[in-house]
DNA sequence: CTAGAATCTAGTCAGTGTCTAGAAATGTAG
DNA sequence: CTACATTTCTAGACACTGACTAGATTCTAG
């Protein structure tokens, strides 16, 4: 914390624009961001950022690593702790990414963005990293027999596609009122049991 | 057609503008969508989108509204000519979503973007619009106990769930070389009879 | 201590969204 | 047909942005 006296060399220019591009990307959103205006606000000329981001969307693509790496580590120690049945510890990996993905919302539109970034393979590799622990999981369920594994691959789609829907349905504001983490887990007992109706 | 003479009043400018925007967010995405680019492709001056939308936002939320009714179309005409059981007509709905997903990916986010729109009616009104049908098809086999109604309002959450989910990994390009029919299909089969093993 | 590299400043440029005043075309009474 | 009001568009301006450049300052090896 020694901001007192502004250097020349500022010294921690580089984690610094990370941090408060990241404070400024969930209060504003992507659009809001200006390099200009973070090289002011930590007291700093214009061109500074210049020299550790060639330009704006490689500041971009640093805060997506970041946040994979973030999430990487939440969804690691919330897997690493639990316990139990496999519905169990799905319900812990859907409800630490819900969570994440509620927590930073623009952060996480920005790791998911691809749209623009066809080919980024530091994001693809900090993707993979930050998802090897569900992966895991999955994989493990299906050897053990706990899941149904006919097909892993459909398997696995279908369960990666319902929590990112998730995600995408809790950040868009489409589940009104309801708690959060009662659709989460009503919504993993749902497609562990399957849509059609008992016999 | 009939683009030969440039008149002082262009006469149709609103819709010309839409009709630009639109094609241009599909190639560059919102980041490179500019109101004076725009006005100069269209050979009007760069004051003049100002008559029609007040600002760049309202020409986002007017391409937004635009797009709801589209894909509102397209799920009725789907829907309308689908026959059989449930589960076929619930694929054909996952189907006729993530073509509309792939055809438009910049599009359903800026239709889905509410991060920055905390409320705007219009939009909200044209999604409910769009979704008739699909609603009224899961309502449908719940009253007619074609699928689990112990918790309607679950049921319904993990399907819209899945299937949005299954656009944005699908829009961002998770599925690899995977044929996008075949991973839908799966899926909603996968969904209809639950992840675990049948004993 | 001193060269060279890394870092930051300051100035510039084209481009953008928004705002204004006013010109031009259109529609509407009389 | 004419006069007027309204809509639509033009033209100029402003503050802002991301990017580029040259040069000043500081740090760091040798």
């Amino acid at each position: 914390m020694a901001e007192a006296i502004p250097r020349y060399h500022h010294g921690n220019l580089r984690a610094e624009l990370l941090a408060s591009a990241e404070r400024k990307l969930e209060t504003t959103g992507v659009q809001g961001l200006s390099l200009r205006e973070l090289a002011r606000e930590i007291g700093v000329s214009h061109g500074a950022p210049r020299q550790h981001f060639p330009d704006k969307q490689a500041l971009l693509d640093a805060l997506a690593v970041l946040g994979f790496d973030r999430l990487g580590r939440e969804l690691d120690a919330a897997l690493g702790e639990a316990e139990g049945a496999f519905a169990d510890r799905l319900t812990v990996f859907a409800r630490t990414y819900v969570r994440f993905a509620t927590a930073h919302p623009a952060l996480l539109a920005l790791m998911f963005a691809r749209k623009d970034r066809p080919d980024a393979p530091e994001l693809l590799e900090a993707n993979g990293r930050a998802f090897a622990a569900p992966v895991a999981l999955i994989a493990g369920a299906q050897a053990a027999g706990e899941i149904d594994s006919d097909d892993p691959d459909r398997v696995a789609m279908a369960l990666l596609a319902t929590i990112q829907g998730l995600a995408s349905i809790i950040t868009g504001g489409m589940i009104g009122d309801r708690p959060v983490d009662a659709v989460v887990s009503g919504t993993i007992e749902t497609l562990l049991r399957g849509l059609r109706p008992a016999r």
